[in-house]
DNA sequence: TTGAAAGCGCTAACAG
DNA sequence: CTGTTAGCGCTTTCAA
């Protein structure tokens, strides 16, 4: 059942005839809504604290608010989303709002399940960090509830966008590895899975841009790409797909720590040691990339400002207190570490 | 506001009134209830499809199922949790249940709030994973609401458990790393932070079973723990503080494979190689550890069957089969890779 | 400023 | 097997 036991639940006619006012009244104090006076706002108040009153989410959800930030993640095994959520979770901390969590998994179809899930359960704004739906479909949900989007490099007037920059991100790390005098540079990419949007995927934006850098360095020739996925298991395969190659590329960049760490363990496996054999970089600057004996080069984007913003905007939106939509660009940083550095023939 | 746009949503009533039939038929098809002839359960499905009903989530957690299960996460940083989370969904894969993560956060107060949204939310069942509170404020919880706790080794009428033997699996790191010809094996723990019951909860027991293995080979002189928490920077910083006594250890076993993650940076630090000077066991097997570079020694325990049994006995509650509780074990077994060697002076 | 009353969409008795 | 109807707890006009 219902409450936190035994018994019929408490609800605002017990506060109101407890408290000698009208359900009315105690629900105004519950909203914090005007045309209550003070007398009653305490009496109501007292009535509340001794019976132990809490709102019934349900009715509520019925005709007002539910107070609920729905977050989309794709998966939960990847660090870079606990930043984010960090981020929101902080930024609502001082609020009413609760956050809840689906996960979307690898598919658009699933993804759809999920975000249907959320937009059922009537959340009061929706955070979607890097979905595979369509712009088109991300669009039909931002017209009924208050929608983020995290990732994506679109601008729509439905929703917000927070993203990285993730053409200066990738063009720093490209642009390490070829001022250290690499040649050969590969790249550990994401296969595209959601059949929406390809162009603005940031995993497609990296990609694109590692070819762009390549080729303005007249490199063109030297381009490959291993398109798995941002796991450990993605960029284990897709690193040992580029090492077969002959030659073999002198230096990795992968789009996402954790494929780095995935390739990491290929050069082991493959006996070639890091920055000497092979350098590598990453992005994401997760947590375990600062470890001392990984000490990744990588792309640092600031998740828990991204979460935070996030946060901000949904629940602007949620408020009613904005009607244009927004865009807010991260800018990133390269980390330097160990695991880059000069080719060894050039060394 | 509500739908997936403009206009008035799709009730049972316009499904009624289009398939010719009476709003109970139309709520009987959907529960999948008794009494609806096939014809009619036709006809309804049509009009349902035709008119593109959803149900109204709020109108039914009103009276009846919300059709939604609750997870509480302490956090998602963790991969492990990713893993039992995985089960979940698998098993909830083929029901009309949606799967809710909330996060409950460092402390017990945080995690009540979150527990209590769950509640607030009318959640069919709860999966508390790893969580901090009393037991008493658990079965609080459970008598309200079905509830399978994952993690803690306790037995309560009111909720199923499910768990890893860390007895076994405690047992079997340390007792690994002493016939290796280890003395001076230290431990990596978690600090307690709920104020409930620190005895039952996983991190206390393998603590408590690396102290009861050290004693009965003897080397109770030799015990050395360091409390910190199961993430990298809590086994960065408690490795450090283990490798400043005189003499330092020569075997680290930690709690949880973040953990030892955290060590192995501490021990880069410090300029020691790994095993030769210093081994090291982890807990968990993630991932992560069976990457070739690091190539941890960790105790494995299936989290995807973790996960996949809690979701099963969730579901079992909720459908309202089962009055007695009952208790899942795991038991563990040890992945030895390299990070584990004998001590540098038996070798 | 206050309160009475009409639903929100659905489920579950209860009648037919 | 099918339909009628009374609520679930709350918000929200609309009067007083």
């Amino acid at each position: 059942m219902g409450g936190a036991g035994r018994g019929r639940r408490v609800t605002i006619a017990d506060v109101a005839s407890h408290a000698q006012v009208s359900t009315t009244a105690v629900s105004k104090v519950l909203r914090n809504a005007y045309g209550v006076s003070t007398a009653m706002r305490e009496r109501v108040r007292a009535a509340i604290d001794e019976l132990g009153y809490r709102p019934h989410h349900a009715a509520r959800a019925m005709r007002g608010r539910t107070f609920t930030i729905g977050v989309l993640l794709p998966h939960i095994n990847n660090p870079f989303f606990a930043e984010i959520l960090d981020g929101l979770m902080e930024q609502l901390g001082g609020t009413d709002y609760q956050a809840i969590i689906v996960q979307g998994g690898r598919d658009d179809t699933s993804e759809r399940r999920a975000i249907d899930a959320l937009v059922d359960r009537q959340v009061d704004g929706i955070l979607m960090v890097v979905p595979l739906s369509s712009k088109a479909r991300l669009e039909e949900v931002a017209a009924g509830t208050p929608t983020v989007v995290l990732g994506p490099h679109e601008r729509s007037a439905l929703y917000d966008s927070v993203h990285g920059d993730d053409e200066a991100g990738a063009e720093l790390a490209v642009g390490h590895l070829i001022a250290l005098g690499h040649r050969r540079v590969a790249h550990l990419g994401q296969q595209d899975l959601g059949h929406g949007r390809p162009a603005t995927m940031l995993h497609a934006i990296r990609e694109r841009t590692y070819r762009r850098v390549m080729a303005e360095h007249g490199l063109a020739d030297e381009i490959a790409v291993a398109a798995t996925a941002y796991t450990e298991e993605g960029g284990r395969r897709g690193a040992h797909e580029l090492l077969a190659r002959d030659p073999r590329p002198t230096a990795i960049f992968a789009g996402a720590d954790l494929a780095a760490f995935g390739a990491l363990a290929a050069l082991h496996e493959a006996g070639l040691s890091v920055p000497a054999d092979v350098s590598l970089a990453g992005y994401d600057n997760t947590r375990a990339a600062g470890l001392a004996h990984l000490a990744l080069t990588t792309v640092d984007q600031d998740g828990t400002l991204m979460g935070r913003t996030a946060a901000r905007l949904l629940l602007e939106r949620v408020a009613g207190g904005r009607a244009s939509s927004v865009r807010f660009s991260v800018t990133p940083s390269l980390v330097v570490r160990r695991s880059t550095g000069p080719p060894q023939d050039a060394a």
